[in-house]
DNA sequence: ATCCGGTCAC
DNA sequence: GTGACTGGAT
């Protein structure tokens, strides 16, 4: 309840540096109708059943001359859901993931500065009781639904082949080398194109790490021709075999951060590789579709803001905050093919979409002159 | 002519 | 943030 959650910020700067301190306050469902001052106010403390209880789990400690507080998760009481998103303030930024192990990445806020400790007491206010900000969106597993249903009646070009099929009767080592290298060649690719590429190395024998580091770059180059940007992508291709070969022993890096250090292998593909080589999900896959229409449903905005994320980083991030993790790999195919038959980045086909009464950008986007071209 | 299922360097 | 990398498709 908010009155307890006062008093308890309010005697936060009495507690010693370094200790980690756990509030609880009282949240109030966003989809509850009430005033604003109620609102404002959270719960009166009368404890209906449908106000979940919340702890917030704080960390401070003295960085150069200031107090940083670190509001280090937030979970729910009852089912023992952990939440990670926090609440909307002034003048913080928010922590790189922090990944533990095969758990849920868990994010953390941090506050600088003289103010920091007012700051958070009117963040914890605000974010729990007033903009609510770990409410999943309204109706996101009726649109899901949808786009399922739409997806199955639809053909889209995702579902022939993807790199995930890459040298699946492959031993398990060359079964990852196949969709590390699947992966860095196909972006801003055909799956078709790629696929093609893949076949042409197997067949040459050059799909495992030794193989690429021994084999002449000219070689490569041909035999994934034509796949987009296929010279500098050939030149990756002998680089990370190289490090495949001298540090991971002719295998791929098992983690996110050391993929992440291969050249051509960038966030996109790093998640995917951890999701299908490895079957670690860390996060989600998010390609240009997945931002687009994450954004068009209005599923993700930049942190403390309504404003659509402008990255797809941000909406990996924003979108882990509270898509359930069951969901996480599923969504890339579904969005991917959506996107290719129905929510297309130019003229989106509103229209025949089934869940348009519950997309806020359905038939906003400028009817372009298919037939009116005004040049 | 313009659009890509991305990454990297300026 | 912006553009280069690349060639095929619409």
């Amino acid at each position: 309840m908010s009155v307890s959650l006062l008093r308890n910020t309010a005697f936060l700067p009495s507690i010693p540096l370094g200790i980690q301190t756990i509030y609880s306050a009282k949240m109030r469902s966003s989809l509850n109708q009430e005033t604003p001052s109620q609102k404002n106010l959270g719960c009166d403390g009368s404890g209906g059943s449908s106000v979940p209880e919340l702890r917030v789990f704080i960390r401070r400690k003295r960085v150069k001359k200031t107090v940083e507080v670190i509001a280090k998760e937030v979970k729910e009481e009852s089912s023992g859901k952990k939440f990670v998103r926090l609440p909307e303030i002034e003048d913080f930024s928010y922590s790189k993931d922090v990944t533990h192990s095969q758990s849920t990445p868990s994010k953390s806020v941090h506050l600088t500065g003289e103010k920091a400790l007012s700051q958070l007491t009117q963040t914890e206010i605000k974010g729990f009781s007033l903009s609510d900000p770990l409410q999943p969106p309204l109706n996101w597993e009726k649109v899901l639904e949808g786009i399922r249903k739409m997806r199955s009646a639809e053909d889209a070009p995702v579902d022939s082949m993807g790199c995930e099929k890459a040298g699946s009767s492959l031993p398990a080592k060359e079964r990852r080398f196949a969709v590390l290298v699947s992966s860095l060649l196909s972006s801003q690719t055909k799956d078709q194109v790629n696929h093609g590429a893949i076949q042409r190395l197997l067949q040459n024998g050059l799909l495992t790490a030794d193989a690429i580091d021994s084999a002449d770059e000219e070689t490569i180059k041909s035999l994934i021709y034509p796949v987009g940007f296929y010279t500098r992508k050939a030149s990756n291709l002998k680089k990370v075999a190289k490090i495949c070969l001298s540090k991971y022993n002719g295998d791929i890096p098992n983690s996110l951060e050391e993929l992440l250090l291969l050249p051509g292998i960038g966030p996109k593909m790093a998640h995917l590789v951890m999701n299908v080589a490895w079957e670690n999900v860390q996060g989600i896959c998010v390609d240009t579709h997945v931002h687009r229409i994450s954004n068009r449903l209005g599923w993700v905005s930049r942190p403390g803001t309504k404003q659509k994320t402008k990255t797809p980083e941000e909406t990996r991030e924003s979108l882990q905050l509270w898509l359930p993790k069951e969901e996480w790999v599923p969504i890339n195919p579904l969005l991917v093919g959506f996107g290719q038959t129905i929510c297309t980045p130019l003229r989106p086909r509103c229209a025949i979409c089934t869940v348009s009464d519950l997309c806020p950008s359905a038939f906003k986007e400028a009817a372009s002159p298919s037939s009116t071209p005004k040049k």
